[in-house]
DNA sequence: TATAGTTGTCTATATCAATAGACAAATTTA
DNA sequence: TAAATTTGTCTATTGATATAGACAACTATA
């Protein structure tokens, strides 16, 4: 069976060009799992035809996907799909990196990027309920899944409590066993909000993403059991190659 | 004291226009607070200078946002913010479009614009644990907060159990109190799957959004207490108006 | 009432995005 | 082998995007 692509018309003039916009509903088709893995995609004119543009348009759109790693694009044979569909990151009670992707890649790891001590800002001090200007560590951070980057995160953790926490994070590569190190055997997940926007030109470079590409981004409170808040943190996620699975928390 | 506006760089010949790309920003800046409602933009020069763009490309940024409703432009004057902050939409065990908006906004609703008896296709006969093609019913929904689109959503109902849904939601402007008359005076969320993607012509006409908009999208199935399921939908919320607050599900 | 600061309008030019058509190059199929 | 199908390359043209500069119109303030 032929992929399904969404008929529905592309909005000119809108700021974003067309074959952004093609490439954009080429991945979401990919994503939801309507051309498998190394599927064909149909010919250039019939994407054209079916998206109302001209062929040099599509074959803009399919550049981007080559150029991203998504498509590869054969000569007298077709473009087929490289990529698999979006991994499936579980946010709950116990939201972990490496546990929640098991089964879906089989490495996966968080790479320590920078870490700084600085004072909290307004949100980090009301999150981890410190007052406003407490030295705080902040960790830099991506995670990896198979060697492709699925999210970028920056975590805040007090101090003076967590002192040597970045060194913790560089050799274990893992959150979790990072705090076992300070007694903290288990923690929750208290808040998260969740937002959506554009990339911007840091998450493109550490994410390793194409201009215009969307992130979600979560903005979390981890505590102890017993409530006492540990990690504040701010993670980006790339929707094209991730979503988030709501589960019990 | 002035707002703050992220002061890193915007990617030329991205597919997005640095016009749109700048807009996103000072709509990404003004939802998280930066801006106070009637605060002024700095002045288009500024603004200018801070991107590394031209006047005029400021400009057609501006204007996009004062058609959206967003910014007052005032010759002599300045620049200034016309709404406010996100609104935060709780997802939880028990989400409910009111319950949850109740104290940011004083009017809350959901307009039923459409309902129609279909097929299931497989995506929705697996939430609803239904054979495929089982008759479902459609229902699709806006929820306005203040008047003003929060979110387009689509749910589905085994046809023969609800039969009459449609005309209930559209007396009750509420799926709970639709609920009620089929006996359901509870249900939890069972799951949610949440993404993001570029909103398409659809969103764009009932959400009053502007090309180039972002919408998250949520995938969930709800359910009696005792696990049987009995709405399957799928929600898009505009990304600049809404964010999402997870909470105890 | 000047003056400075701000948005609004205009002209001109360069680059990017999109369309159009033709044909080459590679692969598959009859 | 010949024909059909598909991606790759080239030229040309149009419209949208972005830059540049100048000045008008309006507002607030010294």
């Amino acid at each position: 069976m032929v992929g399904q692509l969404a008929a529905d018309s592309i909005e000119r003039r809108s700021g974003v060009s067309l074959w952004r916009q093609i490439a954009d509903k080429i991945l979401h088709a990919i994503a939801i799992g309507d051309f498998a893995e190394n599927a064909a995609l149909p010919p250039e004119v019939a994407l054209a035809e079916r998206y109302g543009v001209n062929r040099h348009t599509v074959r803009s759109a399919i550049a981007a996907l080559v150029q991203e790693g998504v498509l590869r694009a054969e000569q007298g044979r077709g473009t087929f799909v490289l990529s698999r569909k979006r991994l499936s990151y579980p946010i709950g009670a116990r939201t972990r990196f490496s546990a929640g992707l098991q089964g879906q890649a089989s490495e996966r790891h968080i790479v320590l990027l920078a870490s700084s001590v600085e004072p909290a800002s307004q949100r980090v001090a009301e999150g981890l309920g410190l007052a406003r200007g407490t030295n705080v560590i902040r960790l830099e951070t991506r995670g990896e899944a198979d060697g492709r980057p699925v999210s970028r995160a920056a975590g805040w953790f007090e101090a003076r409590r967590f002192a040597g926490i970045d060194a913790a994070m560089a050799q274990t590569g893992s959150i979790t066993a990072s705090l076992a190190r300070f007694g903290i055997d288990d923690y929750l997940r208290q808040s998260t909000m969740l937002s959506a926007r554009h990339a911007d030109a840091a998450d493109l470079a550490d994410l390793d993403l194409q201009p215009g590409a969307i992130v979600l981004v979560t903005v979390a409170v981890n505590v102890t059991p017993d409530g006492q808040p540990i990690q504040f943190s701010e993670s980006r996620f790339p929707a094209e190659r991730v979503e988030l699975k709501l589960s019990a928390l």
